[in-house]
DNA sequence: TACCAGGAGAAAA
DNA sequence: TTTTCTCATGGT
């Protein structure tokens, strides 16, 4: 499906116009989880005003959140939206990891066992399960989101709606198992469709988009 | 005021 | 099996 050439020149066009992103904007691999969740169809900025109610109440860490109840999660996390939904599957995901052993115990597992468990987990689907994966535990898994499919439609390589799981296995043979590489290369997806064009001459935005028609 | 933003699951068709 | 609906806040 994908020609391996043209990824990596995608890749090299995208890191030469914005560098290195050195994602997840987070202090904690936990941090990492509970954002991948509270972004759900939701802006960042969003998920940053819960966050810094979490740090200040001191419940991001596993023991921490997994012991407050669900009206007060969802109070700290209100400003992300779908609190309600959003707290329920906080709880589901700390349940998952004490049972895992931590984040030390689910480290010990093998990537596909974690993303087969972590699918089952109410409230985590493949994006999220793959961001986690990616970012909080740096295995080589690729992220299909909303700006990744934005980005590829646009330059041709897909039409956009393939299945979830098409694109994910297709980006992620054509490349290394490289988790580095998967890393950036995402986190550079997302700053490239966030970035406004600056209508200069030397736009990053245009710099990237020239010649894709 | 209306629309949008890094999904996922349940219900309905 | 596929489509539609629901969850909700903050910024523009």
């Amino acid at each position: 499906m994908f020609q391996r050439c043209i990824l990596l020149g995608l890749y090299h066009r995208l890191y030469t116009a914005y560098g290195p992103q050195s994602w997840w904007p987070a202090r904690s691999d936990f941090e990492v989880i509970v954002g991948a969740v509270l972004t759900q169809n939701t802006a960042w900025t969003n998920v940053e005003y819960a966050i810094r109610n979490l740090r200040r109440e001191r419940r991001l860490s596993l023991r921490a959140m997994d012991g407050l109840a669900h009206g007060e999660l969802a109070r700290l996390i209100r400003p992300a939206g779908y609190f309600n939904v959003k707290a329920r599957r906080l709880k589901n995901v700390c349940k998952w990891l004490a049972a895992s052993g931590g984040l030390s115990g689910a480290r010990r597992r093998s990537t596909n066992e974690l993303r087969e468990d972590l699918l089952r987990v109410n409230g985590v689907g493949p994006e999220t399960a793959d961001s986690i994966l990616l970012y909080a535990f740096r295995r080589p898994v690729f992220v299909i989101d909303i700006y990744t499919r934005r980005l590829l439609s646009r330059f041709g390589l897909i039409a956009g709606d393939e299945p979830y799981e098409t694109l994910r296995i297709a980006i992620e043979s054509a490349l290394a198992p490289d988790h580095s590489l998967f890393n950036e290369y995402h986190a550079l997806i997302v700053r490239h469709e966030k970035e406004k064009c600056g209508g200069t001459r030397d736009c990053r935005h245009c710099q990237v988009e020239q010649n894709i028609e």
